[in-house]
DNA sequence: TGCAAATGGTTTCATATGTAACTATAACGG
DNA sequence: CCGTTATAGTTACATATGAAACCATTTGCA
């Protein structure tokens, strides 16, 4: 393999595949599915927290945080953690920002002085109660770039490549 | 003490959702199409990448970089960001130590000497060739938890969700 | 021409994130 | 009981990432 595009020829936009491409199989990424979720899920993800980030100055693991503790009262940051798939140290400091910022209260549970015992404070309600909005506005916004049919299949096949626990 | 005269409220496992449920509508986090693409992905990249990251000393982000190089030859680092979807600084990055490990190989364009020529080496390909392979085989189990026909669904869905540009 | 604007790419800085170590409390086993 | 082990949560450190400033070169056009 000599590197012979020394000077010569079309440098300029080499939009063809690399010649060696039937020897070395290479990975066609824009057909990869980890490729194409990542993307996909970055994408969206980042549309939806364009939206209150700035507003807010929340980051996307605070929303989370916030948005179990909406649903559940009570929960410790471990719970927190299990319930947002995210690891205790992100609970951490998400939960620092978020008491510092006075959206989420925190006492110390009575009969277990290790755990916290979390919720929402009324600042904290008033921010969940425009920002949830929000964000369920956009996810419409990205189906209904399906039909009702694909949805449904969405739904199936989410369910199937990663079953809900709990 | 007396375990009953609880005066709090019983904190000990709150599976509950919050009694603010029904003014509020919180978000259900599970169902929520964004926060389920993320932990997919994240769940796949990660597992894909745990493959090849200890074993060669790469990261996502410099695997991708090799995979558009693999299959177009002399791409200029801007071309490699577009087709990456990653953004220029990390490409940048990337590629040094692509460079540096002596993975990628890289020439100023002999027209225009802002850009760079980017293609694989010996060893890029050496190493391509390896990872490749290992890269599609996790894909396809993660396939083989649908049938056939949830994948051609999921396929479309992907597409239809987010067009393949170029 | 010549000079402002655009482009390719790198560097800098501030922030985010993951891993491991650490503190405090609770549970367990002899 | 008492010492070991486990658990909840935080801190420290190292690395990753993104935005903006920056340098070099090229392009556009008066």
């Amino acid at each position: 393999m000599k590197p012979f595009a020394r000077n010569t020829v079309k440098v300029s936009t080499p939009r063809k595949p690399a010649p060696a491409t039937a020897e070395h199989a290479p990975l066609q990424l824009e057909r990869f599915l980890p490729y194409r979720l990542s993307i996909l899920s970055n994408t969206i993800s980042q549309a939806i927290a364009d939206d209150y980030q700035r507003r807010y100055d929340i980051s996307v693991t605070e929303w989370r945080v916030m948005a179990v503790l909406a649903r559940f009262e009570g929960l410790s940051a471990r719970e927190v953690a299990e319930r947002t798939a995210m690891d205790k140290v992100a609970v951490s400091r998400a939960l620092a920002r978020l008491v510092e910022a006075g959206r989420v209260s925190r006492v110390t549970h009575d009969d277990d002085k290790r755990r916290s015992v979390l919720g929402l404070t009324e600042a904290g309600w008033t921010m969940h109660d425009e920002v949830a909005p929000m964000a369920r506005a956009r996810e419409r916004e990205v189906l209904a770039k399906l039909d009702a049919e694909e949805r449904a299949w969405l739904n199936r096949i989410l369910d199937k490549l990663q079953p809900i626990e709990r």
